[in-house]
DNA sequence: TAGGCCATCTGGTCCT
DNA sequence: AGGACCAGATGGCCTA
């Protein structure tokens, strides 16, 4: 999916969101239910009523808008175009987001509101499995290697959601990391990171799992 | 059919 | 003055 509304140097005062996301990678990951689906925020048709296309019988609100004539109708026609594009910038900035989000193949996009929520639950997830790291004094070899891109996940198969533990994957605490920044990511987390509240968000349940080969050092990380 | 989500229009307010 | 931002209103689409 491309921005419908490419950020520009130009457009100095662009939505500061679309602003702040524009530094983000492009996605890395395909996600089922955004393959092809460019029309996402194709724009609708001008509409000749506020809200939609009912008819002037279903409008209660009085003919004036598009109708209005003369200069008023010009600015306001202007203001229109003006707050269409910057709602499709916005709207890029949460597609920017949500593309480096984890996410499970089969899911359905997330709404504007589950973004924003996962989004704030994955940074602090990210935050307090750090601050673990940090806690078993190890931070230094916690940090990614030179050149990987933490903020790019890729996705990973159905079959590999639920494939490892931290156990399983060799680590005693919390997380195993590795280059290629596939990790294990369940329903059930999913679900926690759609919730209000970030503390159901369980850090140490938060783990990477390594799948270019734990035994490869430089690869790898644990903690 | 009700409810959720969304795009759009609109007028008000604030800022440059 | 004009643009950005915001919130309310409205109707379309989709799903349970």
């Amino acid at each position: 999916m491309s921005p419908k509304a490419p950020c520009s140097p130009n457009d100095l005062r662009t939505s500061r969101a679309a602003v702040t996301l524009c530094g983000f990678p492009p996605a890395v990951r395909s996600r089922v239910n955004e393959a092809g689906d460019t029309s996402e925020h194709e724009p609708r048709k001008p509409l000749t009523v506020a809200g939609g296309q009912a008819s002037p019988m279903t409008n209660p609100r009085p003919q004036s808008r598009r109708e209005q004539s003369g200069q008023r109708g010009r600015r306001r026609a202007k203001a229109n175009d003006r707050e269409r594009s910057r709602m499709h910038n916005l709207n890029s900035a949460l597609d920017a987001l949500r593309t480096i989000l984890p996410a499970l193949p089969e899911d359905a996009k997330m709404t504007k509101i589950e973004t924003l929520r996962f989004a704030h639950n994955y940074i602090w997830a990210l935050s307090e499995t750090l601050r673990m790291a940090d806690q078993h004094g190890r931070a230094p070899e916690y940090l990614p290697p030179v050149g990987s891109d933490l903020s790019s996940p890729t996705s990973v198969s159905s079959a590999e959601w639920n494939s490892a533990s931290p156990a399983q994957a060799g680590c005693a605490t919390s997380a195993v990391c590795e280059q290629t920044h596939r990790y294990t990511f369940s329903p059930q987390m999913k679900w926690k990171m759609l919730s209000r509240d970030p503390s159901a968000v369980v850090p140490v349940t938060f783990y990477f799992k390594s799948v270019c080969g734990e035994d490869d050092p430089k690869n790898t990380w644990r903690f």
